[in-house]
RNA sequence: GGGCCGUUAGCUCAACUGGUAGAGCAGUGGACUCUUAAUCCAUUGGUUGUAGGUUCGAGUCCUACACGGCCCA
């Protein structure tokens, strides 16, 4: 792992020396090339031709990359570059390159960045190749990159030097282009519906918009601490207020938890409101997100994901919670807001039951427990109680729950959404209980948003709004089975 | 936090019940003017994750620790 072994030093000084040789004959990093063509449009555009019809109208290009392939051979060698869009081959042959050039070129190594410019040929075995007439030496690489074979199969070592598992592994390099996709795709279909993208404080004084522990900085200026924001919701809500009826935000929150295939101290999520709409309508702009962002990336609305197979085609099924519960707890027929009957059902499953802990919370607890991983979805569980949602509207019909939904495929949350609380009044006790719950230990309760009271005061249009975690989604359309595998750099504890 | 597994050359992996740490790739020297994981000849390279212990002798057995993986909480 360390690099002042004696025998990595060894390679690494045999390099060092070939980089001290071109110091001597002049700019080692050179930054006056510049290339015309990308390896995969010429293939696409030349693989086609005939090598006679390559030699009547020569093409002449000129191309950069890594070297990741080299077989040298006496007269005639061929290597391989490797730029941003793939790979093409190149035939180096001393009689046009000139013995000293020729001479030169044996002395590169696997991952040096390379330059050539030639005309493009067929091969006898008719691979499109560049056969150079001028090649040149941009950037020595000192590090020997791994086997060319196998790559890099260590997943630590593909996590802490992502930038060789990115040099090695096209599979890699396509998971993060395709996340790229799946964000600008999400960033499209939102500006179609007229939404506003916003950035709010990351940094805040009163972390809000979720339950969970923060993060501490502190602010050196100003002398006081301030929180990385759990969750950019409580902005987002007040700038409903200030009359942006639609608005989103697609960006980074943290939360100061354990890693784990599904969690990563930071993530990022996609939150939106929408004035004027209710959970249904943000279910049905759900699905639309979904089943698009799945056309986009994988042409299908058939999700394959780690041996399972999820059809975003259809509208996504509706289950309450309680209903959920019941059938997952047979106990709890008919029961199941009687808290002695919770409480025992819980007790069953090894969940702690706390003094304070309402009908709700341990129906929450327990749906947590006994039902999520069971959900395949996709589907949309319904009516989440009012105490563990502190945010959300309550249902006018059933104060007991809110019009709040969660979004499940192969039993994981993918997304979190409810029509928004914004009578202040209420909102105000909401904060209240959870500042309660939080003076008697828990951690995770809310503060008391005094401000965000004030705004609501002000009056806030009847809203919507659902919250999506990005790497979650990226994962599903990815079929990676962990979210480190869709961070370029996931946390990881500092090497020994 | 608990259980199990892993850590050997730059990379990918071997090394039986404890008995001289090996191979392929990469590297170095040589041959080779159409290769495809090029081929052929020769060759360098190791504090076996760290620190202890048992033993005549430890990659192998024991203890602790570090990092990682999987499962559970």
């Amino acid at each position: 792992m360390t690099d002042s072994d004696g025998q990595e030093n060894r390679l690494i000084a045999e390099r060092r020396a070939k980089l001290a040789r071109i110091r001597e004959t002049g700019n080692a990093y050179p930054n006056d090339f510049r290339r015309d063509s990308l390896a995969a449009e010429l293939l696409a555009a030349y693989q086609s031709h005939t090598a006679e019809s390559l030699v009547a109208t020569p093409v002449e290009v000129r191309v950069a990359g890594r070297l990741m392939v080299k077989r040298v051979m006496g007269g005639t060698s061929f290597v391989k570059l490797q730029d941003r869009s793939g790979q093409i081959q190149l035939m180096l042959k001393r009689d046009r390159l000139t013995e000293p050039v020729y001479a030169d070129f044996k002395k590169w190594d696997l991952g040096d960045i390379v330059a050539a410019r030639g005309e493009l040929i067929k091969t006898k075995t008719g691979e499109l190749s560049l056969d150079a007439v001028e090649i040149r030496l941009l950037s020595k690489s000192l590090r020997p990159l791994p086997e060319k074979w196998h790559g890099i199969t260590d997943p630590e070592t593909k996590l802490r030097q992502r930038y060789v598992d990115l040099i090695m592994s096209e599979e890699t390099r396509e998971v993060f282009r395709r996340r790229s996709e799946l964000v600008r795709f999400v960033r499209g279909f939102l500006d179609a519906l007229d939404f506003t993208e916003v950035e709010t404080p990351m940094m805040q004084a009163i972390p809000g918009g979720a339950t969970a522990r923060p993060f501490i900085t502190h602010h050196n200026a100003f002398d006081i601490d301030l929180y990385l924001r759990i969750a950019p919701e409580l902005y987002l809500k007040r700038l409903v207020v200030g009359g942006f009826e639609r608005v989103y935000e697609l960006s980074r929150v943290f939360r100061n938890e354990g890693v784990s295939t599904r969690h990563n101290p930071e993530f990022t999520m996609l939150e939106l409101y929408q004035a004027y709409a209710g959970p249904q309508d943000l279910i049905a702009l759900t699905e639309n997100l979904l089943r698009g962002a799945a056309r986009a990336l994988t042409g299908s609305d058939v999700v394959e994901y780690q041996g399972e197979r999820f059809d975003l085609g259809p509208p996504f099924a509706q289950v309450t919670v309680e209903a959920a519960l019941e059938s997952a707890n047979p106990g709890l027929k008919g029961r199941v807001r009687d808290r002695a009957a919770l409480a025992a059902e819980c007790a069953k499953h090894g969940i702690e039951v706390h003094a304070q802990s309402g009908a709700g919370r341990l129906q929450y607890d327990l749906f947590e427990k006994t039902v999520e991983s069971t959900l395949r979805g996709p589907v949309f569980m319904t009516q989440y109680p009012a105490e563990v949602s502190p945010l959300a509207r309550s249902n006018d019909a059933d104060p007991f729950v809110t019009d709040r939904f969660e979004l499940f495929i192969g039993g994981r949350e993918l997304a979190n959404g409810f029509a928004e609380l914004n009578d202040p009044e209420e909102q105000a006790a909401r904060f209240h209980a959870q500042a309660h719950a939080k003076a008697a230990g828990d951690e995770e309760a809310m503060f008391f948003d005094a401000d965000y009271v004030r705004a609501l005061e002000y009056g806030m249009p009847p809203t919507a709004g659902l919250g999506i975690g990005i790497d979650r989604l990226a994962m599903l359309l990815t079929n990676s089975p962990s979210i480190r595998d869709v961070l370029l750099f996931p946390q990881l504890k500092p090497e020994a």
